[in-house]
RNA sequence: GCGAGAGUGGCGAAACUGGCAGACGCACCAGACUUAGGAUCUGGCGCCGCAAGGCAUAGGGGUUCGAGUCCCCUCUCUCGCACCA
């Protein structure tokens, strides 16, 4: 704990600005006048500044939250200045596991400690100022809202991107229950220490995948942060390859298993058992020495002979039962060999079928060909399990790589050896050569995948929206009329996972056994509830339409306001939320409800604070509390000094004495307010000072670059009050304005001070003349040789003859030139180099 | 392992398309005003050196009249993904 909280004794509080009272006072009238409240119907250049709304913890607000907020809000009040209709709305983010879990550990019903934790954020967020429009606030809990949450599915399901398969779930075998994936900690039960396993549920899945392309082709043209772009390319993760069919030799008596595979080649006769391969790199097949199935594989019984299928059927089930964090996360590699051999469709060698769990289902085909020659993962289990390694792909030198001791991976430019009649030909040339080779008789296709998966939004557990699905036994599955919704969530009181492997909802019987809608006859409903992510997928819709109550958003609102012009966030948000929300925006496009396909014209992330070079943390107990610094300094001073910190996109380092410089800022400019000499004409430097001040503001902002944009108002302030000199008002008046994005109460205090009756924020931006902004001399450096030895203060604009004269005329810079100079550089303004 | 980003004073950080490195602020030092000071104001403040000057942007090389900025190599840190064939 810090020792700042000592309040100084009544009495000796400084006097005049005092941030306590003028916030209180300009909170109240900006309610009482709806300041902050748009008219979203008529305003005039829309602008919608959205911040990535939060979820509302029982701790409060984190000054990491506060960070995100003052920096959308100062890009909103900037806007607003520049005239613009600004909205700027607030909402929470309430349901999902975590709220769940945390009303588990205090005994308290999630929907009682929800409503107490969004007052203290809402408490918390109007403290601080932001120019939030309240009138439109939300939260994804509030069955007005997943009511649409629940129509959102509905779309989806009618477009035929909604469907149920069984799907693996990580599962506590002493607390019996389904555990998220951030429950599992290095493979253990985070509550108990249990080993977890999985197991198999039917679950509801998005068909994201159909729209992996698109998805991935818009970012070209997004105004996002390329980190973020990045991101989502990566996790989108195309890759461009071919299948092709390899052939099971020696066939025994379960050859009819097989065909069910078959069918992507109509010219084939497939009479045998064959595996369908997914590689990147068929230009290196002459070099694959084997096959690798996927455990969970459907041909991995077709292809084990009975000598092996002991070791086969063990293999097998200690791989269903390792958990999913285990499975993806160990790098030792285990595997078994099935007995079986497929003949390579190049080279015409047998080649053993292994089955390796370092091969998973749910990529590509579930099966590889192994080509441990140029492939690591490949190489490390030839290695292990003594398979042969073969190198087929030469470096462009055609120097010989010894592939025994470690896998060549390279391949531009690299050419193909021992590949038969493809020898010598580059590895994309290869690539296509060899694919159209084995296309008629092992099917070799051409094909894209990616490695991201459809999105399963089905949890088990109480704290969400129910999916909106009854099943029927005559009808099936039957999706609930949108005229039904919303399917509320029954208040249980024991809304505990428990060891049925089902949701909880299931023990709601009343709500669980309904009748179908479309027969009427007795049925069940979807237990399951749907994932946060789908909640916060399309709530920037919501916003602007809060009032409507018919509807989930009004159409010519939406034509006006949408897509969403500035979204600021942080970047742990950067794949899955925006991803998912760019997903629904085009599903809704598509099912011509909206007419945009993509959501957020331009996104920033916001960097992340930490405190004194940590990292904070409750446990290490030095989370800053924002009630106790706005308490303390004002939100005045607060929030400039977070936007002082560093980069906004970097983040920055809080540091508790760091707040007092911005705090004397502000108070300078409270007395530079108040006495403020209205006679007589202001300074032609202060003059001129003030509009590079305006220009650089004014391009700093929409830059995010806050930090220099405060520094430079600091700038400004020094020159303006230099030598104690009393400012001009004219000189004042600008400065107010520029601060206020960043201090608005002080600014609209000032503001008022000043004389004007109406309110800092719609009084205009500054303008700046560029004729003022340029200094008529200019400090030039003067190098000898490289090195920089003086400067000349020069008029604007002189040649490089009168600049050499003034050089010249310097003994300082003279003594270091000896004789007639080789070469001059002058770059105009700037710097004149002297070589000899 | 792969991917992304970053390394500049005692500290947080500035530095436009290569052109005076350290703006602005914290801390610190000296001074003014003071009964007093987390008040205000003035001045100083990269390192070595009395100075002239030299050395400095993680380390090493390179391109250039000139490099924090561009190129190559090495090291360190942060974040994300974790066998995606």
């Amino acid at each position: 704990m810090t020792d700042i909280a000592s309040p100084l004794p009544a009495g000796e509080l400084p006097a005049g600005y005092d941030p306590a009272v003028i916030e209180r006072k300009w909170q109240a009238r900006w309610v009482a006048e709806g300041t902050n409240t748009p008219d979203l119907a008529n305003g005039a250049n829309p602008y919608y500044a959205l911040m990535m709304f939060p979820y509302p913890s029982a701790e409060g607000l984190h000054v990491g939250n506060l960070f995100a907020f003052t920096g959308n809000d100062i890009y909103g009040r900037f806007h607003r200045l520049q005239g613009h209709t600004v909205f700027e709305p607030f909402g929470f983010d309430a349901f999902g596991i975590h709220s769940e879990n945390f009303a588990i550990k205090v005994g308290v019903h999630p929907s009682e400690l929800i409503p107490r934790n969004i007052d203290n954020f809402r408490r918390q967020v109007q403290r601080t100022g932001l120019m939030v429009d309240w009138t439109h606030e939300l939260s994804t809990t509030d069955p007005s809202y997943y009511k649409w949450t629940q129509w959102v599915f509905l779309q989806l399901y009618k477009q035929g991107l909604a469907y149920k398969k069984k799907a693996a779930v990580n599962w506590c075998p002493f607390d019996k229950t389904v555990l998220a994936n951030e429950q599992v900690v290095g493979g253990a039960c985070e509550r108990c220490g249990t080993m977890v396993e999985q197991r198999f549920l039917e679950q509801w899945f998005f068909r994201i995948t159909d729209y992996a392309g698109r998805l991935l082709a818009n970012l070209d043209h997004l105004d996002w942060a390329d980190t973020t772009k990045t991101a989502q390319r990566n996790w989108i993760g195309k890759s461009e390859g071919a299948e092709i069919l390899f052939v099971v030799q020696d066939l025994m008596e379960f050859a009819g298993s097989a065909t069910a595979e078959a069918g992507m080649s109509g010219e084939v006769a497939v009479t045998n058992t064959e595996i369908r391969v997914f590689t990147t790199r068929p230009d290196t097949i002459y070099g694959a020495t084997y096959l690798v199935l996927s455990p969970e594989h459907p041909l991995v019984g077709a292809v084990t002979t009975d000598d092996q299928r002991d070791d086969v059927e063990a293999y097998v089930a200690t791989a269903a039962k390792q958990d999913l964090v285990t499975r993806k996360t160990s790098r030792e590699k285990t595997g078994v060999f099935s007995g079986g051999y497929a003949t390579n469709p190049a080279t015409g060698e047998p080649v053993p079928v292994w089955i390796a769990d370092y091969v998973l289902m749910e990529y590509g085909t579930g099966a590889i060909m192994a080509v441990p020659g140029h492939d690591e993962r490949d190489h490390e289990f030839a290695k292990k399990y003594d398979l042969p390694i073969v190198a087929v792909v030469a470096p462009a030198s055609g120097a010989l790589v010894d592939v025994q001791a470690e896998a060549f991976t390279e391949s531009d430019g690299c050419r193909l050896i021992n590949s038969g009649r493809f020898n010598g030909l580059t590895v994309d040339e290869a690539k296509s050569a060899i694919v159209t080779e084995l296309s008629v008789r092992h099917a070799a296709v051409p094909v894209v995948n990616y490695r991201l998966h459809d999105w399963c939004i089905s949890r088990q557990r109480y704290w969400g929206p129910p999916i909106p699905i009854v099943y029927c036994d005559a009808c099936g599955t039957v999706p609930v009329p949108e005229d039904q919704l919303p399917v509320l969530l029954p208040v249980l009181e024991d809304f505990r996972p428990d060891d049925s492997g089902v949701s909880p909802l299931a023990r709601a019987e009343e709500w669980y056994h309904t009748t179908c809608p479309q027969c009427g006859a007795k049925a069940r409903r979807e237990t399951d509830v749907s994932d946060t992510f789908l909640d916060s997928s399309w709530y920037f819709l919501r916003y602007p339409s809060t009032g409507f109550n018919d509807i989930p958003f009004d159409p010519a609102i939406t034509r006006k306001w949408l897509p969403v012009t500035s979204y600021i966030g942080g970047n742990e948000h950067a794949v899955l939320h925006l991803l998912y929300a760019r997903f629904v925006t085009m599903v809704l496009r598509d099912a011509g409800l909206i007419d945009f396909e993509e959501p957020f014209t331009r996104f920033r992330a916001h960097g992340m604070i930490v405190r004194e070079g940590a990292k904070m943390s409750k446990s290490k107990g030095n989370v800053v509390n924002p009630d106790e610094y706005i308490e303390e300094w004002g939100a005045d001073a607060f929030r400039t000094y977070l936007m002082f910190l560093g980069p906004y996109e970097e983040g920055g380092d809080f540091r508790d004495k760091g707040i007092s410089g911005v705090k004397r800022f502000l108070d300078r400019l409270w007395r530079s307010v108040h006495d403020a000499r209205s006679d007589g004409e202001p300074d032609a430097a202060v003059k001129r000072k003030l509009h590079q001040t305006i220009k650089k503001v004014g391009e700093d902002i929409p830059k995010l670059s806050y930090n220099t944009a405060v520094a430079a108002m600091m700038e400004y302030m020094n020159t303006m009050r230099s030598g104690e000199r009393t400012p001009h008002v004219d000189e004042v008046r600008p400065l107010v304005q520029l601060v206020s994005p960043f201090a608005p109460h002080i600014a609209e205090e000032l503001w008022s001070v000043l004389g004007n009756t109406k309110g800092v924020f719609d009084s205009g931006w500054p303008t700046y003349e560029h004729a003022l902004t340029v200094e008529d001399h200019v400090t030039m450096a003067v190098q000898v040789g490289g090195k920089t030895r003086g400067t000349i203060t020069v008029a604007k604009g002189v040649t490089q003859e009168q600049a050499m004269a003034a050089a010249m005329a310097e003994p300082g810079i003279a003594k270091f030139v000896t004789g007639e100079p080789k070469k001059v550089i002058f770059v105009p303004g700037r710097m004149l180099n002297i070589v000899v």
